[in-house]
DNA sequence: CCTACCATTAAACGCTTGTTTCAATCGGCG
DNA sequence: CGCCGATTGAAACAAGCGTTTAATGGTAGG
C-alpha cells in the first residue's frame, strides 16, 4: 500500500497539509488540493474516505509525534531528575519537540507548526473532539509536573499560565503578518526555533512570578492603569 | 437609517458576529446568519454590499474602538508619569481595554473576544492587510513603550514578547474546550477579566527576564530533546 | 391623492462544493 | 495468456454557496 517514494497518498497528504497551514481547513478546496498534488479528485474520497477523513490524517500525522515526543521528553526529565525536575527543564521539554519537528523536513519542516496554529481555529466538532483528546495527556502530565515544580502555585494558576504558554508558542507562527509589519523583517516567525529560543526564559519567568491578586469574585479594580503599588519581588529569576 | 432599537443592519450586525465568533467566517453561511438574525436573505447584500463587506463592518465595530482605547490608555499613562511609565502601567494599559469591552454588553460582550481569537486565522487577504493596517499604529507606539521601559532589554527581543503578550492573550478565549477538558469546569475562559487578571503578572515577569541564551549570558543548556544535537547556532543573532 | 424613495420579500441565478459513479488501466499470479 | 483486485480517470451528481432580480409594502413630501 503506501509505497516508500511518492504515492499518490503521500502527494494528497502533503499538499493539503501545505493548503491547509496556509488558509485553513474551510478555505481549502478539495479540487485545489488534488490540483496541487498532480492527482484526480476522486483520489481523496478513495484513501481517506471524506474530507473530515484526509483532515484528520493530515493532522494526526504530526500531531501524534508532536505528543508522543513531549510525553517522551517528560519521561527521561523525571526520571534524571528523580520525579522533581526544575521548572526550565519541564519547560523546554514541553517546547523543543516543536523545534526538532519543525527541523526536520520529512516530520513537518516548518509548516507543521503554521499547521497547529492553524488548529485552534478549526471549529468542526468532531475535529475539535479528537484535537482534544490527543492534548489531553499531555496537558494533564504537564501540569502535575510544573505543580511539582511550583509547589507554592495554586493548580489553578499553572492551568492558566500553561494556557498561556501555548498561546504565546501557537499564535507567533500562525500570525504572519502582525509583527513583520511592525519590524520590517528583522525576525522570522517561521524559523521556529527562535520562537522556542526566545520563548523559554520568558515563559520562565513567568511561571516564576507570583499569582495574581483578584482570587474571588468582584474584580472591581481600578482599571485607570496608573502605576501599581506592587512590586515586583521575583527579579530574582537570574539562573 | 440606522434607527436606534434593534433595526435590521443591527440584527445581521449581532448575528453575524456570534457566529463568526464560535465558527468563523468561512463556515458561516450567510443563510445561517440572517436565519438567526430573522431577516431576509437578500438584506445582508442590500446593507453590506458583499459578504466581505459585512465582515468587515463586524469586525470594524469591535477594533476600532479596542484600539482607540489602547491608543488613549497609553497617552494617560505616559502623561502620568512624565514620558516614562514603568513596565506594569503599559501592560496594563494595553490589556485593561479588553476587559472594558468584554463586560460592556453594549460594545460587544464575552463574544468580542472570541471574536478577537478568531480573527488571526482569517486568512481573506484583504482582511488581513486591513486588520494589520489597524494594528500596525498601537503595536508601534506600544513597543517604544516598552523599549523605554525596559531599556536594557534589545528592542527585538520586546518586540518577540509583544507577540508572545498577545499570543497569551488571544489564544485562551478562542480555544474553549483545551482547559476546560483538563479542569473539569473549575476555569471559565469566557469571563476575560479573569484572563486578564491572570496575564498581567504573568507576561510582567517575563518582559522582565534576560533575553535568551543565544545572546551569551548563560550558555548552560541541557539539551534533552532527541533531533536536536545542536543547540540552535545562532551564528547571526546579532543582525 | 399621488409620486418617489427606501426597505423588505420571495425566487431564482450561476457557480463551487464534497461526493459518487462507472469505465479504463495497471500489476501480479495461476 | 487471462483473470482479478486495486487504483486511477473523466464526468456527473445533489446540495449549498454568495449574489441578483423583480415585485411588494410603507411612508414622507409635493
Amino acid at each position: 500500500m503506501t509505497g516508500l517514494l511518492d504515492s499518490t497518498k503521500d502527494r494528497i497528504l502533503a499538499a493539503a497539509e501545505e493548503l491547509f497551514a496556509r488558509t485553513g481547513v474551510a478555505r481549502t478546496s478539495l479540487r485545489a488540493i488534488t490540483a496541487l498534488a498532480r492527482v484526480n479528485l476522486a483520489a481523496v474520497n478513495y484513501h481517506f474516505g471524506s474530507k473530515d477523513g484526509l483532515v484528520e490524517a493530515v493532522y494526526k500525522r504530526r500531531l501524534e509525534p508532536l505528543n508522543r515526543a513531549r510525553l517522551r521528553n517528560l519521561d527521561r526529565v523525571e526520571k534524571a531528575h528523580r520525579g522533581n525536575p526544575p521548572l526550565e527543564a519541564v519547560l523546554e521539554a514541553f517546547m523543543s519537540p516543536v523545534v526538532a519537528l519543525s527541523k526536520d523536513p520529512a516530520q513537518g519542516g516548518p509548516t507543521v507548526m503554521r499547521l497547529l496554529g492553524q488548529s485552534h481555529a478549526e471549529a468542526e466538532e468532531s475535529f475539535r473532539q479528537w484535537f482534544s483528546g490527543e492534548y489531553r495527556q499531555v496537558i494533564t502530565r504537564y501540569h502535575a509536573a510544573l505543580c511539582r515544580a511550583l509547589p507554592e502555585l495554586p493548580p489553578e494558576d499553572v492551568r492558566w499560565r500553561l494556557q498561556f504558554l501555548v498561546g504565546a508558542l501557537t499564535y507567533p507562527v500562525a500570525e504572519r503578518q502582525l509583527v513583520e509589519l511592525v519590524s520590517g523583517e528583522s525576525i522570522n516567525p517561521k524559523d521556529v526555533s527562535n520562537v522556542v529560543e526566545r520563548l523559554l526564559p520568558f515563559v520562565v519567568a513567568g511561571f516564576r512570578a507570583p499569582p495574581g491578586s483578584a482570587r474571588g469574585a468582584s474584580p472591581r479594580r481600578k482599571v485607570k492603569a496608573r502605576g501599581k503599588p506592587r512590586p515586583a519581588t521575583h527579579s530574582r529569576n537570574r539562573k
